[in-house]
DNA sequence: TAGATTGTTAATCGATTAACAATC
DNA sequence: TAGATTGTTAATCGATTAACAATC
C-alpha cells in the first residue's frame, strides 16, 4: 500500500472536475461518464478515472459518475467542504480584483481581510471585505487560525510580508510578487507569477519552430566550424 | 538529432531565469555558475546546464555563465529581443491591474490598447493605454498584427471574445476566464486560473496527510466490508 | 598543471497511456 | 444476457537526476 503523498498535478486536476462538474449540477445532469468528462474537461478518460481511483471508486461500473455524488467527494478531498478562511495582502488593483471576485463569486471560500500599508486605502472596504493596516495581519491569523493567504504586493516588499505572515501561522501562500519567496518548512507556495507566464507565451506566439530550427541549424554549423 | 519540440515545462524555467540575470546584472555581477543559479531559482543545477543546451552551449567550462550573454541568448530564444504588442480583454479590476503592471514594469512587451463593452471605460486611459470598444478589437488585431492576448472577461463571454481574437489572427492567449476555452488548430491558450490555483492551495493548507490517509482507510475499511 | 564547472550521455524516476478484468 | 463503463494493473513515455568526460 503507498503512502506516497499524491502528486500535485493530480491535485491540480481536481478543482477543474469540480467546476465542471457543478455546471452540470446547474443543468440538472445527473449522470456522467469518464469519456464525457474527458470532452468538458481537456484530459483524457484514462486520467480521469486514475484521478479519482487515488481517493476512492466513486463511480458505478457501466453507468458512470453520478454528479452529486461526485462533486461532494472532491469537495471533501480538497477540503472545500467547510469554508476556508482567507486573507489578501496588498489592496492594489491585483488585490482588489481577486479580492472582489472571491468574496462575490467563489462559495468555497471566506476572504477575512485585505492588508495594506497605504493609509489611503485603509479604513476602505472591497466587496464589503475591511482594508486594514498590514501591521494587524499577525494578530488576525493568529485570532481567526488563518492558514491561506494570497500575497499580491510588489517585489520588494514579498519576502518581509511572507516572513510575517508565516511566523504568524499561515502554512499556504499564493504568490502574484515576481520574486522567489523563501518559507519554513511546511510552508506551501503557489507561484501565480503573470510575468512569467506571459513570457513563456510569447514563446509560443511566434513561429517558434523556424526559431528553434533556427538556433539548432547555428549550433550545428558552429560545431562543423570548430571540426575543420 | 532530435527535432521535438522543447518541453512547456523548459520554455516557463527561461524567464525565471531571465528575471534573476536581470537582477543580477542589476548588481553588476558578471560570472554565475549553474549552482549559483540553482540557488536564485530553486531548480538544481543539472537541470538548469540541460535546459540551457536545448539551445546552444552559452557557458564557459570552469568558470560559468557570462550573465549579459546569457541574458541576451536568453531573450532571443523566448522571443524578447522585439518589444511583443499585446492586447487585453476586458478592462475590470484584473484587466486594469495587468494592463498597469505590464505598460510600467514589464519592459518585453507593449500593450497597445484594453477592450471593454462597457461605455462607462471605453475611451479612458490606463497608465497611457486607451480602452476601446471591443468590436474594434478585430480590425486592430489585424492592423497591428496582433498575436498575443490577454482575456479577463466574464466565464460566460469568454467564448465569444476567443472566437473574434482568434478569428482576426490571435495566436497566443493568456486566459483569466474561469472556464475552458476552445481555440483553433496553432493557437496556443495558458490558463491562469486563479480559482484553480486557490482551491488547489486550499488542499495543502490543511492536515492533507491526515486526510488522505482517512480516505484511504475509508477505502480499506470498505473493501474490507466487502470480503467478508 | 590542478581545480572548477560546463555540456552531454546514461540511469532513474514518475506520470501518462493502454489494456482489460470486474461488474453494473 | 449483452453492452457499457469503471477501477486497476502493466507498458510506455518523458522528464529529472546522476555521472563524468571535455575543457576553461
Amino acid at each position: 500500500m503507498s503512502n506516497r503523498a499524491i502528486s500535485k498535478s493530480v491535485i491540480k486536476r481536481l478543482p477543474v472536475y469540480l467546476r465542471i462538474l457543478d455546471n452540470l449540477i446547474r443543468r440538472d445532469v445527473e449522470i456522467i461518464s469518464s469519456k464525457e468528462l474527458s470532452n468538458e474537461s481537456g484530459f483524457t478518460a484514462e486520467q480521469i478515472r486514475k484521478d479519482l481511483a487515488y481517493f476512492g471508486a466513486f463511480g458505478t461500473r457501466g453507468t458512470g459518475y453520478n454528479t452529486s455524488y461526485l462533486r461532494e467527494k472532491i469537495i471533501k478531498i480538497i477540503g472545500l467542504d467547510k469554508k476556508t478562511d482567507v486573507i489578501v495582502l496588498g489592496a492594489g488593483h491585483l488585490g482588489t480584483a481577486l479580492t472582489r471576485y472571491n468574496a462575490e463569486k467563489n462559495p468555497y471560500v471566506n476572504i477575512v481581510a485585505v492588508f495594506d500599508r497605504d493609509p489611503a486605502v485603509i479604513g476602505q472596504d472591497i466587496s464589503d471585505v475591511p482594508v486594514l493596516p498590514v501591521e494587524e495581519a499577525p494578530a488576525l491569523i493568529r485570532d481567526y487560525q488563518i492558514k491561506v493567504a494570497i500575497v499580491t504586493v510588489p517585489a520588494d516588499e514579498a519576502q518581509g510580508v511572507v516572513d510575517m505572515i508565516t511566523a504568524a501561522g499561515v502554512r499556504a501562500i499564493l504568490n502574484f510578487a515576481p520574486a522567489k519567496i523563501h518559507v519554513p518548512e511546511g510552508v506551501h507556495v503557489f507561484n501565480a507569477d503573470l510575468t512569467i507566464e506571459l513570457q513563456s507565451l510569447i514563446y509560443y506566439s511566434s513561429a517558434e519552430d523556424e526559431r528553434f530550427y533556427r538556433l539548432k541549424q547555428e549550433k550545428l554549423d558552429k560545431e562543423k566550424a570548430q571540426k575543420s
